[in-house]
Parts: structure tokens; C-alpha cells; sequence
DNA sequence: ATTTTAAGCAGACATATGTATGTTAAATTA
DNA sequence: TAATTTAACATACATATGTCTGCTTAAAAT
């Protein structure tokens, strides 16, 4: 096998790894081997090294299938989480056991347990949050001040921007058709913080 | 090591093993053996090979990480799409080979291309569009009127809705404060039509 | 022209990984 | 209770796979 340009096949097993890894499915240095017709491991394995040595790939060293690519993701997690409908009279749990669907998040590598919940009503569209939009909400049982939060009130889960006042829990919409719910903190339920917000267009 | 209820540990090792297929690292049997503290690999494989009877895992045999899953995320697939800061001066091609970024994307089995582009303006936010917005691009060279799209109009890419009236093309924004766009079919190139809006909370 | 660099090859080794056989004990069923 | 099924374990083997050493050749640089 003849030599080619300089870089030129880098570029192309850059490529080739690039698209496996989009597809889910990591080669292993043999299989680029045989992509490229190379007769000697090695040769698939020097381009691979070397383009981790350009930064452009990571290895998970003793691995099988280790290769990644550099950028994606970095310090991000990509996990499954379950889609929620609604959530029925405070069962966040049966509803997580249960859900509609999962999509798929890149969440911080910190995170801890997130779900999704499809948007009801419209009482946040100043904020960007319109009915059908899906919120993805990591699950805590508190909330800061200004931060959009899922809460329940009522045996109904909302979206709302949460506050608090003199020792009272304020829920403001983000529309001013609706007004604010000034509330007992005992008579309120916080699941999560709002993370990410996801609107499909048809 | 006790053993478990009938079929619960089962459904742990299927999520274990979604979760990690989900983001494009297969584990191996010996990866699912320590994530749950057997002792023994086979006891691994035994649950593995029992999730493929199920129907609810295929297996690529004598392949190292060779389990998927048999009905994936029915009708979608999980892909990494490259994250755009900015296309300059309209070589998409170039921008997409080197990404600020990817992210991880259901998509429609069918689907083609997809980028993603960070938004710069102001002029969508009537759409539920802000500046830092993330949005998914399919990428195609043609839209319908009414598509929100992603163009490149003097060597700069913008996010508007798409209007083709009276042969010629029109960039609407959703923001009072600007003007919309009437072009000549000829000095507009379509990037792609948005198919996904995305926004994270700090 | 000479040196240096990079692409490619050959063969081998060590480890990772899939697979197989046989055993034990708890839960389930007859 | 006895038989059957299932979860789990221990050990071993064969192959897949990552890694290493040394060599050859062509292109690029000096």
C-alpha cells in the first residue's frame, strides 16, 4: 500500500471514527484496520494515537473501543430520562416508574436525578415557555429565589418562578393574565429546578 | 451475594444497559457484572442473554460490547450533532467540521443532517427564540413558507420565519423592532429549517 | 545530496472480553 | 414435601482487542 499525502488519510479515519460514534457504535482499532485496507494494526492504531495527540480524539486507555471524540460533551453526561405527562396527585415516583417516554440529556456529570415534564398552561410565555414545550427539571425539594421551579399546589404540578418573602412562598407566572399564588411554604410541594427548556417545531 | 426478587434485577440491568447505550458507550458483560457487584461474569451474561430472549436486547456475537437495543427509542435514534458558534462567511461545511461542541439529539430514524447553532439576536424572541438559544437545524437547501429557518443573508447566519410571496423571498422576524427581510431568491441561501429550540436555565 | 519526518508493514505479547461448564442455594411450583 | 426453576457463584478457555518493538519506504525538509 502505497503511501498517501500527509494528514490526508488522518482526516479520513477522523471521519470514519466520528461517524461510528455518532451512530453509537465505537470501532475498535481492527475495524478501522480493515476500513482503510491497512496490513497492519498498527498503522490504524498510529493515525488513531495521533489524533488523540491532535487533541481531536480522547482514549480510554485498555479499552475496548475506547476512543471518543474530544470535544462532545466535556464534563457532561449523556443520560436517559423519563417524560412526564402529568404528575397525578403528588406520586412523582409512580410517575417516574411510569412515564410517557425518555429523550435523551446531556446533563452536568454532577447532576442528579432529572425528569422531564410537558408544559401545561400558558402562564409562562414571558419567560419562553409556551404550552407542549418540554421542561427538563433536576429533582430537588427546595429552590432559590428567581429560580423557575415545578412545584405542586393543589395536587397539580405548575411551572412557575419561585420566591421567597417574609417567611411566605410566592409562585409567579410569566404572563399577565395570571396572577401570583402567595402560599404557605408547609402547603407546597417543590420537585425540581427547571434546567433546560425544549420546544419541537411539527 | 443474595439473590432478588424474580425479574427485578433483570429490569435493572436493561436500564443500566439503555442508559449506557443511550450514550454511545456499550458496556461489556464484565462492565455490567461490576455495576452491580456480581461475582461471577456469567451471572452478568445470564441476565444479558435473558434480556435478548426477552426480545429486549440483540446481541452481536463474539463482538466485545456487542449488546443493543432491539427496539430503539422506537422510531428515534440518539445522535451527536455538531454545535455552531457562528457560519462564516457561508462555508457550513467547514463549520461543521470543526464544532464549538456537540450535543446529543433524538431524531427521527429518517433524518438527515442535523446541526446546531447557538442564537446571536434578538429578533425571534416574539417566536420563543432568545439570544443563546440553542437550535436544531435540518439541514435542507429549500423551506415552506412559515418554516423557521436558518439563512445566510450577507455572509451571516439568522434565524427567521420563511415566507416565499410573489417570487421573491421574505425573512420575517418575531420582534416588532426589526424589519423583515425581502430578498431576491437568488442572494439567499437556506441552511436548514429548525426543527428544535433549546434553552438552558444558568 | 543528505537528513528528517511520516506512512505503512510484520510479528508478537498482554490484557480485555465473550463464552462455556459445573455447582450451590433460595424461591417457586407441583 | 419433592421437584423445578431461577439467581448467583467459581473457574476455565478461546477469541478479540489494545499495545509494543523493530523495520521499510516514500515524501518532505534541510
Amino acid at each position: 500500500m502505497g503511501r498517501t499525502p500527509v494528514g490526508q488519510t488522518r482526516d479520513r479515519v477522523f471521519r470514519f471514527v466520528r461517524q461510528r460514534l455518532m451512530s453509537g457504535q465505537p470501532p475498535t482499532v481492527r475495524e478501522v484496520q480493515k476500513a482503510f485496507g491497512f496490513r497492519a494494526v498498527q498503522t490504524a492504531r498510529q493515525h488513531l494515537e495521533q489524533l488523540v495527540g491532535d487533541g481531536r480524539l480522547t482514549a480510554d486507555r485498555n479499552k475496548s473501543r475506547g476512543y471518543r471524540l474530544a470535544k462532545p460533551t466535556a464534563g457532561l453526561k449523556t443520560m436517559l430520562v423519563p417524560v412526564l405527562g402529568r404528575v397525578p396527585a403528588g406520586v412523582l415516583e409512580e410517575a417516574i416508574e411510569d412515564p410517557d417516554g425518555y429523550v435523551t440529556v446531556d446533563a452536568p456529570e454532577v447532576s442528579g436525578e432529572i425528569f422531564a415534564l410537558r408544559v401545561q398552561g400558558e402562564s409562562m410565555i414571558g419567560a419562553g415557555i409556551f404550552p407542549g414545550d418540554l421542561v427538563l427539571v433536576q429533582r430537588q425539594p427546595t429552590a432559590r429565589s428567581g429560580d423557575i421551579v415545578v412545584a405542586l399546589v393543589e395536587n397539580e404540578a405548575t411551572v412557575k418562578t419561585f420566591k421567597l418573602c417574609d417567611r411566605r412562598v410566592e409562585l409567579h407566572p410569566s404572563n399577565p393574565l395570571f396572577d401570583p399564588l402567595i402560599l404557605d411554604p408547609d402547603s407546597v410541594v417543590i420537585l425540581g429546578k427547571v434546567i433546560e427548556i425544549r420546544r419541537t417545531l411539527s
